[in-house]
DNA sequence: ACATTTGTGTTTGGTAGCTAACAGACACTG
DNA sequence: CAGTGTCTGTTAGCTACCAAACACAAATGT
């Protein structure tokens, strides 16, 4: 189980490494460039042929995959530290699987490939932060993949609501909002399943105190985060 | 798409290094350990504190994970090249999420997670390859969430079997053979479904001519693999 | 050689969750 | 404020899939 602190704001060495010297960094590695992504627009989608590199400074990102019948799935949201984009060699050059959406304003920066190898090789520090916070996604995703597979929607529902919380909740009165708006459509491609499921789901919640929701924001109730192991009960 | 080079052995970096200096290395880093594992036992198991880091030199390792409700679903099956165990900070000291158990007889490197990161900070060209095998794998099980999410059964275990076909298919007369024996339930938990739909399946591909098996070998034919693509039309 | 275990093939209900559809609430826009 | 689009709630019917069961075949042990 994760403790809820794994998702807080990290030192950041990448954070401090960058804001301290941009100016220097830009002339070894010319590629680097801070940019502003606006709201609903993308990193890159699914097919663009992409050799960029993003480590995200603030903000949400999206990454989502549409199947051929039409299917949209939401692989994976990430945060402020997390890194997406292409990290395969060049030579192999390949169609990006996933596309990369920001939720809300985002603000990142931006490498090619080379220019991020480079980076790595020469600022070993770096290198094991960024190691490990790829280790970590894939360590999520195998986590994702498994309950996926084993546990029926309304548990894949509340480890996800859960999980949102623990990533993008701010407290409000009697619990976690989330500061994403996500809409039950949105919520179910995060799960695989169809809407109509989540909407009764979400319903059933409500009505047994688990959270409470409004068509613009959710919040999962602090007494089903104690239930489920995700808060300590408050002294 | 993955080229059916993509899982070749690679010229691998790491392989020379260990092979032409183990010796040394072994001063530097005393935790590394050439050790081998019997068929069917464990590197380690889910619920261990295990700070070792693996390489396989040689041999299949299963990564697998049992649910409290008994259900056992196989993450992913890695082969020489690959890295396992665990990457993260050894103060946030975790139980392992799954069990890597020896398929048939396996040969690797273990460290210490500390000796593991010292050896990476200190050898730029092999960061890049671990880093490169990591992201590899994060795709690959991108890739899997994504068809158990969208896929019924059947296109699942297709598309699981050519992938078999691909990384452990040893050519035989009408196709590639499967060099790792795998009963109806392994390849159930290897696509999260259950036996008798498996053994229905099966049958009905043997019958239309795609694939052919015996207890103890699955054999994928060209016919298969050329008309899903894997395969060029021979000359 | 016989008993036990392990794997396969097939059937039978039962159900979770899907698609499709529609009606009501809310939120914009001219 | 009517008019249009987006989101939610709920229902109805259908089906892919599961769990359980059993019979048979092949391996394995004694």
């Amino acid at each position: 189980m994760m403790s809820s602190s794994e998702h807080s704001i990290q030192p950041g060495s990448m954070n401090t490494l960058f804001e301290s010297s941009l100016e220097q960094l830009k002339k070894d590695y010319p590629s680097i460039q801070e940019i502003n992504i606006a709201n609903k627009s993308f990193l890159y989608r699914q097919g663009d042929y992409c050799s960029n590199f993003f480590w995200i400074k603030s903000g949400i990102v999206k990454l989502s995959h549409l199947t051929e019948q039409g299917s949209e799935i939401t692989i994976a949201l990430l945060r402020e530290g997390d890194v997406i984009g292409y990290l395969q060699d060049e030579s192999a050059s390949q169609e990006m699987e996933e596309t990369a959406q920001a939720l809300g304003e985002v603000s990142c920066y931006r490498f090619t490939y080379n220019n991020f190898k480079a980076l790595i090789s020469h600022h070993a520090e770096l290198t094991w932060h960024v190691f490990e916070e790829i280790y970590n996604r894939k360590q999520k995703i195998e986590r994702k993949l498994r309950i996926m597979l084993t546990q029926p929607v309304e548990i894949r529902l509340i480890a996800t609501l859960l999980e949102l919380a623990e990533m993008f909740g701010i407290r409000c009165t009697h619990g976690y909002a989330l500061e994403i708006h996500l809409t039950q459509q949105d919520v179910a491609d995060l799960i695989g399943a169809s809407r109509s499921v989540v909407s009764t789901l979400l319903n059933d919640f409500r009505n047994r105190g688990i959270l409470d929701y409004t068509r613009d924001q959710i919040c999962i109730n602090d007494a089903a985060l104690i239930s489920f192991g995700k808060l300590k009960q408050q002294p």
